[in-house]
DNA sequence: GCAATATACTAGGACATCCAAGGGTTTGAA
DNA sequence: TTCAAACCCTTGGATGTCCTAGTATATTGC
């Protein structure tokens, strides 16, 4: 895993597919293969990064939308909404959150079915040293050229708004 | 989960990052967010359409190894470098495929260290289906433009390259 | 007003991924 | 030749994701 592969293995399987007669599905195929491998290379950066802090990117994505939210708080169908995973997600990083003293878990004012999120001091300040560790040491050498970046996120945009994620102009 | 929020949540995460001063990292934290967004909504699609055959796509893409394999079978490591996941998941996803019957274990000829994988008569059949039907109900129906199709696999070439998965010019 | 339906969260289970550690096999250097 | 280092695979543990089902609270419709 850690020694470079002399060739491509996605072109690879790309060729294997137009030599199987697939050659009208053997570009998305491959977009989508290198999608998935591209991934799991920055995860494994990310989680890296926030290992000192004893933090995961789910756990580290819910601080961060935490640390964004006016009140400090949101409910969690919101928080699950907004990061787009399943309730049980949530759930489960809130779990790990709140036994690591991060956040807090506190009922909804009006809404009995409702349980709210919110930061404590203490992972506020997380969330911020965080944060700074991530923009400095994975966002800012991400690997994708500056050049290439606005097509990159345009191309993604369309994507995730056409599979039905937002429906923003 | 299901309702397409009104505005897309990444460009919003995007201009929260530029709001804090770190407009320098802004794109990139975008494009990073939106990939690991846009894999999980093609595993999704992928995991739905491989469930018929009782198979998830890290088993898929093993049956698909072996079936493009010369001999039809593969030593375990030489997977794992392929596929570029930890050999603990190789293991994992053979034990599976084995007691479905898709594929067996058999010792190396030389190498009493090494352990072959093999595709049965029936594994090989599965791995034929299954690919027609990512094909036509997945590849096929991408959602990324055919136009962008090419500078986004150039792109995640590029990265894939530069962190090191591949040496070919 | 009350029953039926919808919504919110959680518990339990299936899978996948990685890491750390252990046991067997080869290789290579003294 | 011998024994340490390298390599291969597996086991066990931690996490994350999703699904299904169950409990509790709100909302709706008659």
């Amino acid at each position: 895993m850690a020694t470079p592969l002399p060739r491509d293995p996605i072109a690879d399987a790309q060729r294997n597919w137009e030599r199987h007669g697939w050659g009208d599905v053997a570009a998305p195929m491959a977009a989508i293969t290198a999608i998935m491998r591209t991934q799991q290379i920055l995860l494994a950066r990310i989680e890296v990064a926030l290992k000192p802090f004893g933090l995961t990117f789910a756990r580290y994505e819910l601080l961060a939308l935490l640390s964004f939210a006016r009140s400090g708080s949101l409910p969690m169908n919101k928080a699950s909404a907004l990061l787009q995973v399943h309730p049980t997600s949530v759930t489960n990083a809130v779990d790990r959150l709140e036994k690591a003293g991060l956040v807090v878990r506190s009922p909804h004012p009006t809404d009995g079915r409702t349980t709210l999120i919110e930061l404590t001091t203490e992972g506020s300040t997380i969330a911020k040293r965080a944060t700074a560790v991530l923009n400095t040491e994975v966002f800012s050498q991400s690997g994708f050229a500056d050049s290439d970046m606005d097509q990159l996120i345009r191309i993604l945009a369309d994507f995730r708004r056409q599979a039905g994620d937002f429906s923003e102009e």
